[in-house]
DNA sequence: GTAAAAACTTGATATAGATCAAGTGTTTTG
DNA sequence: CAAAACACTTGATCTATATCAAGTTTTTAC
């Protein structure tokens, strides 16, 4: 499934042949089933992770237990622990397969020697980093001003695929609510 | 101020005087008396915004006039609305100062120019977008799984200067709670 | 295809934190 | 330097959402 991320790259940069030959000769294809986990809690995250297909979701466990989600990512995203990457320290995250999914590594170092030789990709990145900032910007937002019905909405109105594909717990989860609270704000909005 | 600004480059980069000698030539200096806004919601954000001395909020006004806010930025921090910014378009933002400070702003077009002709400022740009980034994925996590009181401790922890000069309101609508409710926990803490 | 596991719903009750209200203390500014 | 504006505290009460519990539906896996 190299051809989604060539058409992705297509898309967002112009590249030489010979640039987009190095990208490829780096890649490395990696599939997880539903379930498997692509990092654990504790391990030290090497990769910069581009999904084919399939969806993942980052999270956390606290002291009781908790699973809290922290993200999800589907095709045609970006997928990993930045900060464990950055500082090479242990991850307080894990992330799993929703779906039956499918990857494209680059071990950091190789990542980033792309990023340095091929101004056009080094640029894509920034760009994608940027935006990703920018969404969680909004989500801190949201988290602070948004009652739990609210919430609800703004998610589906912002990832209209998400809630067929991935489990309500996940998503209460991600929302910072109960699956409780969510299976009762879903009643009252159909009613409407 | 500027040679604050200087120093902070000198302990982030490696430039060349010619290099140095360019980015001083687009920075223009900003005074900002305590509650001037630096930004008002519906502007649309030009710059790129370094301070050198002083504090700002980032906040949002809901419907019913409530505030909450975003960020806060001290010295040797930028600020600024990179959504605004990025895609042109009015911000949701206010950005006022806390203190009388003191920034440097590039407008954006100068800042993407010494991006593109100055690699090790690009980089440096790079390195603080991820961390930002980083910073916003902690946040995310605290409010999900974080107690009021764990919350404020965690920021106290994270941020030991900012209690001092900022006024509680603003850090219990950053920490998405209400004044009451922090004043509250600052009594039961103060007694452990 | 069926048993077990996982996901979702619904009701009853509890609680963290919000809201309202009235006070005190502390800056700001003319 | 006085008075207005702002910031903080404390108490009483309320409410959105959590928790606990038990049932139903859907999915998974042999």
């Amino acid at each position: 499934m190299y051809e989604i991320f060539q058409k992705y790259l297509d898309e967002k940069t112009i590249l030489t042949k010979a640039e987009s030959e190095l990208i490829q000769s780096f890649a490395i294809i990696k599939k997880l089933r539903k379930r498997q986990y692509l990092l654990q809690e504790g391990d030290i995250w090497k990769y910069d992770a581009f999904i084919t297909s399939g969806c993942l979701r980052t999270y956390s466990v606290d002291e009781k237990g908790s699973e809290h989600v922290n993200s999800f990512s589907i095709e045609k995203w970006w997928t990993g622990d930045r900060e464990s990457l950055m500082f090479q320290q242990p991850s307080r995250f894990n992330i799993d397969a929703i779906e039956d999914s499918e990857l494209i590594l680059f071990t950091h170092d190789n990542f980033e020697f792309l990023c340095r030789e091929i101004p056009a990709f080094n640029n894509m990145v920034n760009t994608i980093l940027q935006k990703s900032f920018i969404a969680a910007q909004n989500r801190i937002q949201a988290s602070l001003s948004l009652t739990a019905e609210e919430k609800y909405l703004n998610f589906i109105t912002k990832y209209p695929g998400f809630a067929s594909r991935i489990p309500q717990t996940m998503i209460a989860s991600y929302l910072g609510m109960t699956p409780e609270t969510l299976s009762r704000i879903r009643k009252q909005t159909a009613k409407k």
